[in-house]
DNA sequence: CGATTTTGACCTGCGC
DNA sequence: GCGCAGGTCAAAATCG
């Protein structure tokens, strides 16, 4: 998100021709610093204050439009009248005011945006580390199995208040709250639920092993989940005419392949920025829609990112740690409906969609679609993919046993519906939180921006 | 000349 | 077991 710099800088220079108190001044040196222009304007420019306030009465508008009437050339020529000099200097020192203004709103913004995405990255850090914790010292704990699926909040609520009370993340404590809510809400109800199908609980991608296991959680499960994250996918859906989108990486192409069904060959890119990084990344055009990119990572970088790839490398590695976070063992992994009461939320679909039928888990961001255009991103994705609207990736690998258990248990048939909607509704608590979705935005907007056309030319990718 | 891309061969998992 | 498709490897080609 690289900011236009001094907006006062790239006015005055792209005007060649402004007006002075109604008097034409040539932009150049000559005029600039010349004895007459000095006269004219009885205005000596020896200090910032002076070029400020001359720049408060320079006309840098264009008006490309109506430059040849004679009405301007007069204009252009021996002067105007004083109330049309006057009127322009009113506008133009309305217009610069109104541009002081925008600017401020957008460094406000901006502050927004990275106060939001300094939380976002801690409470992310916090909750990795909360994770690790708990199931340490959990591991033996039968009652793991009461852990809800919405794991997200891990740490318990006087945890949260003991970390939030520090001041650094004191909005983050009520988004914690309201999923800790929902998950109360959750466990009261989520021992019916699973003895109605306890083996709900194990996506398929966690291996069918699991199934057998109890529901208590050790270490060697926590580094089955580790591998599990590195194998977690983010896909990420964008129009864009070039070929890869730019993420702040340096990516080298291992190899390339036609996948079926597809006329666009699949390219297969490995990270290079540092020696040994597990990062892999696939990018292929949508067989729909050609002018969508679809850039799908897996795995997380081991060293050190530069700042133009941490908001992709973050948002990806926080969704594939939120993937995993919804689909441990010892989570049932169930979706009470209770969490229907949230079904009417908004901003539930399109942003992020999850692929159940992959191998591994694969949230998908789709940034080709308005957020409000509820209806496409079913009629883009494969039906038989089972791809959700989720804003939140913690849901799809039980919807996709579900699915699969739904084939076994004849008698569950029904429930493969209820289920989506469940998902739908889970997806809609998660997604109406406004600063996680800030967080995404952030990083979204910024790999939007550097993957438009013009800037490609920054990118670090070394692809064609 | 080192880094990167290309491309055919090979490996692996899955369904039949 | 066989075939298919996805993914990876590695030697050759290309690039800067």
């Amino acid at each position: 998100m690289e900011e236009p710099t001094s907006n006062h800088d790239s006015v005055t220079h792209s005007s060649p021709i402004m007006l002075f108190d109604g008097k034409t001044l040539v932009m150049d040196e000559m005029d600039f610093f010349a004895d007459n222009n000095n006269k004219k304007n009885k205005n000596v420019f020896h200090d910032d204050e002076m070029l400020h306030q001359m720049e408060l009465h320079v006309d840098t508008s264009l008006d490309l439009l109506t430059k040849s009437s004679p009405t301007d050339r007069s204009i252009m020529g021996e002067g105007s009248s004083e109330a049309k000099g006057n009127k322009r200097d009113d506008k133009f020192a309305a217009m610069l005011a109104e541009l002081h203004h925008m600017n401020a709103e957008n460094q406000r913004l901006r502050d927004e945006v990275d106060q939001v995405n300094d939380k976002y990255h801690a409470l992310h850090d916090q909750l990795v580390k909360q994770m690790e914790k708990q199931r340490k010292n959990e591991g033996k704990k039968v009652d793991m199995i009461s852990r809800p699926f919405l794991d997200i909040g891990v740490a318990t609520k006087e945890e949260n208040s003991q970390q939030y009370s520090k001041g650094k993340l004191q909005e983050s404590k009520s988004t914690m709250d309201m999923i800790e809510s929902k998950k109360q809400k959750i466990c009261t109800n989520r021992e019916v639920t699973e003895l109605e199908a306890p083996e709900k609980a194990i996506p398929r991608w966690l291996s069918n092993e699991v199934t057998t296991r109890s529901s208590s959680f050790n270490v060697d499960e926590a580094s089955e989940t580790m591998s599990m994250i590195k194998k977690a996918r983010v896909s990420v859906r964008a129009r864009s005419v070039s070929s890869m989108i730019s993420d702040g990486c340096q990516w080298r192409k291992y190899g390339q392949k036609m996948a079926k069904g597809n006329p666009c060959p699949r390219a297969y890119y490995r990270c290079s920025m540092g020696t040994g990084c597990p990062v892999r990344k696939q990018v292929q055009r949508s067989a729909e829609d050609q002018s969508v990119l679809i850039t799908t990572y897996e795995g997380q970088h081991s060293h050190v990112l530069p700042p133009a790839a941490k908001a992709m490398a973050s948002t990806t590695s926080a969704a594939a740690s939120m993937l995993l976070s919804g689909s441990m063992p010892s989570s049932d992994g169930l979706l009470h409906p209770n969490i229907l009461e949230s079904a009417t939320l908004p901003f539930s679909h399109n942003l992020a969609t999850l692929s159940a039928s992959a191998p591994f888990p694969t949230i998908t961001l789709d940034l080709t679609q308005t957020p409000t255009n509820n209806n496409t991103s079913s009629q883009q994705h494969p039906p038989q993919d089972y791809q959700l609207s989720l804003l939140s990736p913690l849901f799809a690998p039980n919807f996709f046993h579900q699915t699969k258990l739904s084939t076994l248990h004849a008698s569950q048939g029904t429930e493969t519906a209820s289920f989506a909607d469940t998902v739908n509704a889970a997806t809609a608590a998660i997604t109406t939180d406004p600063k996680f979705s800030a967080a995404l935005m952030a990083a979204i907007t910024s790999i939007i921006g550097s993957s438009h056309p013009v800037e490609t030319q920054h990118c670090n990718n070394k692809q064609e």
